[in-house]
DNA sequence: CCTATCATGTAATCCGTTACATGATTAT
DNA sequence: ATAATCATGTAACGGATTACATGATAGG
């Protein structure tokens, strides 16, 4: 048994995808998307055609088999191999994992806002105190669905950042939109 | 007064390299990677090579300014022209920016976690912890640093939500590297 | 004077996105 | 039967990262 022809760079949407299919089963690129949509997506949404040319790459490394099917559509079924399992593991053990910068075009704008008038100001806050709330409202909606859900304990888990993140992001912005800038000088401590 | 020769299409990059340079006046690429270390940085950090195509692309648009010193190293010196500064307003004013998703590689391994063992998801808290740790005590002497500076009333605002996540993150991760698996259902509410 | 680090840049790669396109199903 | 939407892809583009490279300045 050899190892596959080719090293390539794994990224997130290659584990992603390697994941879903060791969690799912064999599933074709659409299976996923689907997938994604129902999981993952609210915390890393890839577009649809990520998931047709990442299991390409990925099969090209040995790490996914793709059969065809006979009839009809001959729609591409994805399996995770023996080598894609490992690399998957690996990926699971190795607890590094540098957090993300926030990286947030409306906290790009509010650091530059000074440029601009008081009305920019509060009209930014407005909008991202409404976006935010927006996304809130769905986390919250799935959060309901998925309660007694005992098999997804992980994927909760990683929904109640999202909430707890939404929560303080509503909180921040709605100071904005007040008028009022935030300062982490007076801490609750 | 002419318009710059070619659209292009303005990203992120773009806007903090026109705030730098409104905010600042003419600069160097090589000031400008300074002032992006002691300022948006751990917002949103960019290598030092964008820093000098990005002006590039802005040149060739019509919106910054590129002058050679004379002497010796031959820099270019960057500033903002009226185009360039009708642009940053326009971004300024616009409140729309949709909110970022998380996409935080921490969180996606912990979502998938559920297929590894406990001892993974236990290392994946203690390594997020720290990590967390490091940048609240980076942000918290950047914080320290920049009190009564009363100028910066919009970039301390940002880094209060930034000091505001990092605590909720390390909160969040520490409940992990305990073996307690947050879940959303008892809110705090 | 030599070395190390700072300062300044170029070039290539590659992933992610956007745009486009078309074959199946379903509904009316 | 036709329209509409679902399902499934291909292809090109471009920005961001990575790797490489070299000229100045300072320290020993």
């Amino acid at each position: 048994m050899t190892e596959g022809p080719c090293r390539i760079r794994l990224t997130p949407v290659s584990y992603a995808v390697l994941g879903l299919l060791a969690t799912h089963g064999p599933s074709t690129p659409y299976d996923l998307k689907a997938a994604v949509a129902r999981s993952v997506g609210y915390l890393w949404a890839f577009p649809h055609t990520q998931l047709y040319a990442e299991p390409a790459r990925l099969a090209a490394a040995g790490l996914v088999a793709e059969e065809r099917e006979e009839g009809g559509r001959r729609r591409r079924v994805l399996s995770v191999t023996a080598p894609g399992r490992r690399a998957l593991d690996a990926w699971l053990h190795d607890a590094e994992a540098s957090p993300r910068e926030l990286r947030d075009v409306g906290l790009l704008k509010l650091y530059f806002t000074g440029l601009a008038d008081a009305d920019a100001l509060v009209a930014l806050g407005r909008q991202q105190e409404l976006a935010h709330r927006d996304r809130l409202a769905a986390f919250e909606a799935l959060e309901a669905s998925t309660r007694d859900d005992e098999s997804g304990r992980h994927a909760r888990a990683t929904l109640s950042m999202g909430l707890a993140f939404e929560r303080l992001a509503v909180r921040f912005w709605a100071e904005v939109a007040a008028g009022r800038l935030p300062d982490p000088a007076p801490q609750e401590g």
